[in-house]
DNA sequence: CGCCCCGTTGATCCTGTTCAACGGTCGTGG
DNA sequence: CCACGACCGTTGAACAGGATCAACGGGGCG
């Protein structure tokens, strides 16, 4: 396996999350679109859903399609064996449900972690108004693909990165997230329980508030007075260059 | 959080890469009309490749797709800071290049582990086709599912699995890839070295070996006469059920 | 108030990493 | 032909990062 060339330009990869062209104002307004086109073509049922609501729920057998319009929402995959694990956060003008197409039925739970609000609607009816509506078809194409980029963002951090620079990176994640759907990033309020966390990074809880402490302890964050799941993000680029000294320095593939 | 409902039907998980629908024969015979019914709608261009072969890189232009009809090939993502991870294997049937539809260019390598045969052809050529042939964007849309939820699966079994029991299971969705599409399972040569397996696991090259001579004391595998990377699988079963006893034993999510 | 859940911190243990040495195989070239 | 070196895989010994076990404080709620 030889290296591969360095004729990539370098402004092709920008860091793990962080991949978009355009300005996060783009990606905002990327968004409003996509959920205004869906929502002029497609019968939808809108719905106000509660923390710890249930989108779907894994075996379930798949019919519909759930778009993010406000709110945060995990993703949980589990073993026949119990084993159990967030394995997807989802934000406005994300999808819900795309992995229920391939079997017909849903391999994930999916739930609200906060208020929020979904459009469902049925994957035949989006599938008929997209022969019409090719603008549509892309979307939900780059929807699809853009979930699958994602999943092995996840991947790569999860097996590079130490367990402090996971954390770091999982808040890098959130706040970009909210930032691109020009929300402020600076101060972001997790929905998410340590438990959570550690789950979806694959580490204890313990290692969590150990990591967000020496987080702290370097500046790179800070709790904000009250909640212990408000973190301050002083300067979001100094968090992203821990995550890149903190991986375990080009662990590359030989 | 509450716990899941006990109503899923228990039949509906059965092990993390172990989901399909069907019997192996049918799998089989899936992928074969698959590729028969891509190949006489879209024209796309066979060509055979070697170990080491690059179908495509990240960062470049992303305009065709790819089916593997034959060979064994690997996705590698890599971050700005140099760290790269094998984030997928692809056998026949599987598709090549969904990565570069979000953001009009390539998210990871793809390259061939073995000699085998691509189908390549163009993602507008394919679009148009589909719109005539519904059953075209059908295959599409479960394949980019498919996708997903594999990588999903990936993403669990890193996080729950001890070292041993992560080397089984990516022992065990080999075979089991093999069997689905009509191939012996219980002897199977694997392409890559031990660094592209634990790269893959996330674990160092060192662990791979002893977890595989620890698999191999228990008899859940044996090594093959001469080469290393032969490896007989006696029963698949009782891999299955090592990687379940393995698990963190219900490392659940509260 | 008492209980439960959540988060933090300390002490100890263990899994997997790191460092190191060694054997086998293959390709190259004297 | 064999010597050499590169590469791959295995195994051992020491180390360390994170898990585990345990104790404690705070907040919300019946």
């Amino acid at each position: 396996m030889q290296t591969r060339s360095a004729s990539i330009p370098s402004s092709a990869k920008v860091a793990a999350h962080d991949r978009a062209v355009g300005s996060p104002a783009n990606e905002a307004q990327r968004i409003g679109s996509m959920l205004e086109l869906v929502a002029s073509h497609v019968p939808l049922q809108r719905r106000v859903v509660h923390a710890g609501d249930l989108i779907y729920q894994a075996g379930e057998g798949f019919q519909r399609l759930h778009l993010v319009n406000a709110g945060f929402f995990k993703l949980i995959n589990s073993a026949s064996d119990g084993r159990e694990q967030v394995v997807a956060l989802q934000f406005r003008g994300d999808w819900l449900g795309f992995d229920g197409i391939a079997q017909g039925r849903h391999g994930c739970d999916a739930v609200a972690m906060d208020t929020g609000e979904i459009w469902s609607f049925s994957y035949e009816a989006l599938l008929q108004a997209s022969l019409t509506q090719p603008r549509l078809l892309a979307l939900v194409h780059e929807a699809m693909s853009r979930e699958i980029v994602r999943d092995r963002d996840a991947l790569l951090s999860l097996c590079t990165l130490s367990a402090d620079a996971r954390v770091a990176d999982f808040l890098h994640y959130w706040a970009d997230s909210l930032a691109r759907r020009g929300l402020r990033a600076d101060q972001i309020s997790l929905r998410m329980s340590r438990a959570e966390i550690g789950n979806y990074l694959g580490m204890t809880i313990e290692s969590v508030s150990r990591a967000l402490s020496r987080l702290s302890a370097r500046h790179l964050i800070r709790f904000a007075e009250k909640g212990r799941r408000d973190i301050e993000i002083p300067e979001l680029g100094a968090l992203a260059a821990f995550v890149q000294g903190g991986s375990a320095a080009g662990r590359t593939l030989q």
